[in-house]
DNA sequence: TAGGAATATTCCTGTAAAGGAATATTTAAA
DNA sequence: TTTAAATATTCCTTTACAGGAATATTCCTA
């Protein structure tokens, strides 16, 4: 299976369009960190870190490691990797200066001869 | 101003979080097309393409150019060049195999001497 | 200037998701 | 085995947003 295009997981993306999570990511970027340093640093409450770190967690974006009573939270590096890839697909058009809109705006014009060879 | 942390502008990933935008992106990966031709492609009826492209337009993701009846549209690189500095500074994660987890735990335990050093 | 093509907008509705507050769960320690 | 700390979960309410259908807008052409 999996003859899918290349395309991009989006879970990840998902995960990460909401500012707290955001934050949380960038705040794990330095080293793991467990729930209640989370809320604490970013001043959120225990209950809503769990849950973005919930969501995070699902998305494949973070992983937990229990310490007795602590859950200690990291990064997973394979979202970013996937990401770093399928940026790379679009590294032409990032550096392209001449975007092919000429050659667009031609195509639609031989494609509309609303008025024969004149 | 822009007293700001690196961080990211988010309102891209926000936009590109949604499967039918994403494919309009990964569309127009290819080169500028037309509402119309969006639609067609994709499947989806030319209002919500339109809703769609507004949506990615004001994230900064997308940009417009009229040509008579049409509205062509194209992909702006700054989005994902901006996107590609920001994983940058995940780089070190991404490689990292020992991701100071134990230096992590280690820190907690002398955080946290409930006993004297029996 | 009437008509049609291409696109945008509006209104409505359903649903997913985020925050707040309370509570359940787990674990260590007394 | 009771208590407290750390974390997860549930329930509720509110809000953002996506799709559907209809309609408005813009522009070309006859």
């Amino acid at each position: 299976m999996s003859g899918h295009r290349p395309g991009m997981d989006m879970a990840a993306l998902g995960a990460l369009a909401e500012p707290n999570r955001m934050q949380i990511v960038e705040l794990l970027r330095d080293g793991p960190l467990t729930v209640g340093e989370i809320a604490d640093r970013l001043g959120m409450r225990q209950p809503q870190a769990s849950k973005h770190l919930k969501v995070l967690g699902e998305a494949g974006v973070v992983e937990v490691k229990a310490d007795a009573n602590r859950r200690i939270y990291k990064l997973r590096p394979e979202p970013f990797q996937a990401m770093d890839t399928w940026l790379g697909t679009f590294r032409r058009m990032m550096e392209e200066r001449y975007d092919k809109l000429d050659d667009y705006l031609r195509e639609l014009q031989e494609k509309e001869p609303t008025e024969g060879p004149q």
